[in-house]
Parts: structure tokens; sequence; C-alpha cells
DNA sequence: GATTTGATATTCAAAAATGAATAGAGAGCC
DNA sequence: GGCTCTCTATTCATTTTTGAATATCAAATC
């Protein structure tokens, strides 16, 4: 019922909420119909495009997020006393590291724990562990609340690269000047790299980019099919038929690799097997 | 679910559980055993005089109370924001201000407020305002929690006090000498009468008092008919037909009188009303 | 302007949760 | 020893909750 609210809130519409809840649209609706029933107050403003809250509902969304939190901490405090290696484990990652990394760390996880299942959530955007909307995330920054076991397993080094067949096209940059004048594969909406040669003392601009687009693996795909230069892990690089490492140095700095799991979670003989073997698995990807 | 969870924990017994929150002793057993299922884990052992939470079960209640305050806290705050002055309140006090004080104020209120039901729950052990297990609170002591609003009403002095009847068959006592001779109602687990008078230089002990009891109201109602000397508000005493208050000076300290709501709850117009119309009626008695 | 899409509301049969009644079992009491 | 009290476990009819299907509507799209 206030778990209904609160997906309504969040996903701004009674159909929305119900996919996310795995539940059908009339119990959701119904149960805001009861909730506003029972409270004797209007909570949403119903319009086509779905419900908007209104301010009380807002005041409403601070307690019951809280005890929703609270809810999702005992549920792992009891997966916590939990002593079977068996049942599942979500684990949240980007999109680089779910579609190039993850696979070939799974395969390995997967024959030595036939028992546990695996759930993956490509997701550029945090899930949030609080929630348990994750068991275990792979994240590129260092998380900063307390309830959370966090470990730095190392750096992923990004470089400048090239699909052979571009490079026999357009010719090889030597030099960093060179580099600019390349079709060169960035983003759409952020302009982190724009910002990054601005301090190294070059004056690019959007111009710069012919291709763009906001989602990782299609720039990769986009740079492997040879349509330009791009900027890409130094081990995808090297273990990619056909990726060339262009010897320029632009000092992009390297994506830490952090691993992260609830506190009450990590005594789970399950998740923490999940996550020392995720650990190994990344450690090694970053070694090879 | 939990609701059920936490109550069987509470009240040690699944038909416990089931009274205190109106649902029957099977749908608790139920939630329970869903529960234990979903979780895997065992979480009470079953005897014959109810079930006793094992360890994985009491580390769930700490997340599990924090989850209800925090639902207890969205109900307020909704309550916060309804408009109207009609609905139920519930008010908590201690059993001889329930017994002898409330009823005549409440008198007045009801003719005020026809439209809102009255709650009482004569409760010497506190009645938790942040679960909402009651709304109003009259309380002999500050109440130290930050969420809540709070006002000093004033002090009810105490005074010694016997009935005629007992004065006429005993004689009155006049020196404090004399007094511990009397016949004296006292409490029977508490020692709070025997350590002040040690305080003011005389030893005591349980022998000084023939007739013991627990029950506040029950021991006024001893004392009124005349079984012996007690202790009592100074108001009472002057307001009850044959009551006798007595020249001893024992310096009894007086009890302070706090009214006590949450401060979610204190923007309801409902409660609003009936805190103030309390205040009012409790400083009234007070000045009587 | 017709069509598609994504939203809420309504209906009704199926599924799930509930409670009254009852059985069974040990502890305390006379 | 028998009686009563209080607890849990079980059964089954009833009530409540749910979801599939559908109607309806307005905005976006072709």
């Amino acid at each position: 019922m206030w778990r209904s609210f609160a997906a309504v809130i969040e996903h701004g519409s009674l159909s929305g909420a119900a996919r996310a809840l795995q539940l059908s649209q009339p119990t959701i609706g119904r149960h805001i119909e009861t909730l506003e029933g029972q409270l004797d107050l209007p909570l949403f403003e119903r319009s086509l495009s779905g419900l908007k809250p209104n301010a009380t509902a807002l005041q409403l969304l601070a307690p019951i997020t809280r005890a929703q939190t609270a809810l999702a901490e005992a549920s792992m405090i009891a997966d916590g006393a939990q002593t079977q290696a068996r049942g599942t484990v979500r684990i949240t990652a980007s999109a680089m590291i779910s579609n190039y990394v993850l696979p070939e760390i799974l395969v390995g996880i997967r024959t030595h724990y036939p028992h546990i299942a695996i759930e993956t959530v490509p997701s550029d955007s945090s899930e949030n562990l609080l929630m348990r909307e994750a068991d275990i995330a792979i994240r590129m920054f260092r998380p900063t609340q307390l309830e959370l076991v966090t470990r730095h397993l190392g750096d992923i080094p990004i470089i400048a690269t090239a699909h052979e067949r571009y490079l026999a096209r357009r010719g090889r940059p030597t030099a960093i000047e060179d580099f600019w004048q390349h079709d060169i594969v960035g983003f759409d909406s952020s302009d982190a790299i724009i910002a990054h040669s601005r301090r190294l003392g070059y004056t690019i601009s959007r111009d710069n980019f012919p291709l763009r687009s906001d989602d990782q693996p299609h720039q990769w795909e986009l740079i492997k099919s040879g349509l330009g230069i791009g900027f890409g892990q130094a081990h995808l690089v090297r273990n990619t038929p056909g990726m060339v490492a262009l010897p320029v140095d632009l000092a992009i700095p390297p994506l830490p690799v952090w691993l992260t799991t609830h506190k009450e979670l990590y005594t789970s003989h399950r998740i923490r097997a999940i996550y020392d073997a995720l650990a190994d698995g990344l450690v090694a990807y970053m070694n090879s």
C-alpha cells in the first residue's frame, strides 16, 4: 500500500508503478484510492499523463522512504543470518563493465556456484544499495555511505583508440595536434572530454565530435566499426581484435573500480562468495 | 506481516499479538510462518506458553521498530494536514488523573466538540507517542524526545490525608513523630516513600505500611474508606467530602503536570482543539 | 484527419487472506 | 486425579484482494 504510494510518486503514473512493483495497474489504483480514503485527504492530482503528488503527498514521502529503508535493512540482516550459499544475487554495474567485462567473470562464477542465480542490472545511474535495489554494485567512484562495505580494486587506464579499418582510411595520428582533426566519437550531453582537453590547453568544441552518443556501449561499437577515434578501457582495446591503441598521451584520468555491498549483507555466505569472486575476477581482468 | 512479527515479540504469544492487533490467532500464526518461509530462517522457538524470539529475530526487531516509527510519523503528518475538527483523539494519562481528574474535564470537551470522539488509556507505564499509541499524553515528568511538543501546566501538591472516619477512630496526628505510628497506605514494590522519609531523617520501613498496593486509584479508595492515612493530590483531598488534610509538613515534592503531543500532530485542528482544551481544563483544576 | 500510444477507470472471475470453530497438549489448582 | 486455563495447530466457509480484459480518453505521430 505505502509501497504503491512511493512507487507512484517515483514513476509518475499508476501504470509505471505497477510495472515496477510487478502488480497490475488496477491494484495500484485501488491502493491509492484506499489510502486517500483512509487518510481522508487527496494525495494526487489525476491527469491524462499520470498522477502528480500534491504537497501533502510529498511531505509523506520522507517518512515512507525511511520506513522502506528500514525494512530493506531488516531483509539484509535476515539475509546475513542465512548460512546457505544458494539463492539469487543481484549485481549492478556500468553498462560498459556489464557488457564487456562481467560476462567473462560470470562464466567462472557460475561453474563455481551453480546454486546461486545471478541477476545483473546494467545502469549508469547508480542503483540504491540501501533500498536493496541490488546486492552488489561495481562503481566507478568511491561510495560514501557509512552503511556500505567498499573495496577499491584498482584503476582502469583509459586510452585513445581506433579500429585499424579507420586508421587505414584516415591515417594514424601521431602528434596531439593531428588528433583533434580526426573524427572523434564523443558524448552527447556530457562535456567531460571537452573540459579535460581545455585543461590540457587545447580549445575544442562539440564540432570536433562528428559522432555523439551518451550510450557508452554504443560508442564502443561505433569505434569498433571504424567510424572514428574514441576512448576506451586499455584492457578492452588490447583484447579486441583490430583495435589499435593510439600513441598520444592525453593524460586521461583512469577509472577507479570500487566493489560495494551493504555491511549487513557482507555476512551472508551467498553474497560474500559472489563478492569475493567478483573481486578476484575484476582484479584479474585489470592485470590482464 | 512485520506488524505481526513485532507484536508477537512484544506480547510473547500468537494469541497475545492477535488480541493486540485485533486479528485472529491463526492469522498471526500464518504471518509468522510465511515470514520464516520467505526468509528461510527460523525466528521463534515454539513452546506451550507462547513463542520466544531467537537471536536473529531480535536483531530484526530494531529496524522493524524503526520502520514502524517512520510509518507512524507518516500517519501523523497526514493527520496534521487534516483540516476538519472531527474524528478520534486518543489520550493517555496516569490512572489517578484518568479516574479522578479527566472525567470532569472531558464533560466540557464533549459539549464543545461533539464531533470528536475520545479514547482514554489509563496507564502508569507511559505509552509511546512516537509509535502513535496515543495522540496526547498527560505525563508526570518532562518528556525528553525532540519530536514532541510539551507544555508544563503546573504542579500538583501532594499532601498527607485521611478520612474523618479514620481520624475519629485513631486520632489525628499532629507532630511528625506521631505520624509514623499510624496505619499508612503505601506502595508495594516502590520504596519512594521510604527513601523520601529517610532523607527527612526518619527511619521507617515497610512495616510502617500495613496496607500496601501498587494500584494508586485503589490506594485512594482504601484511604477514602478510612482504612488508613495516605498521600493524595491536594485538590482531590479538598474536593472529596470527608477527606481531611493533615497538618504535618512532609515536604513531599509536588507532581509536575506535562501535556504532550507529537509535533506533526500539533498542526491537526482536531488534535489541537483537544490539546488546548485539556490544557485549559488541567490548569483550571490546579487553580481550583 | 486517421492511427498509434500511453494513460486511467470499470467489470468480473479467480486467487489469496481471514476468522470461527475445534482439536490437542501441558501447567497450575483444588 | 480431575478440572480449568492458556497456549498452538488445523479445517473450512467467507470475505477480501487481485489481475485479465476492456472501455475511454487525449496527445503525439504519420
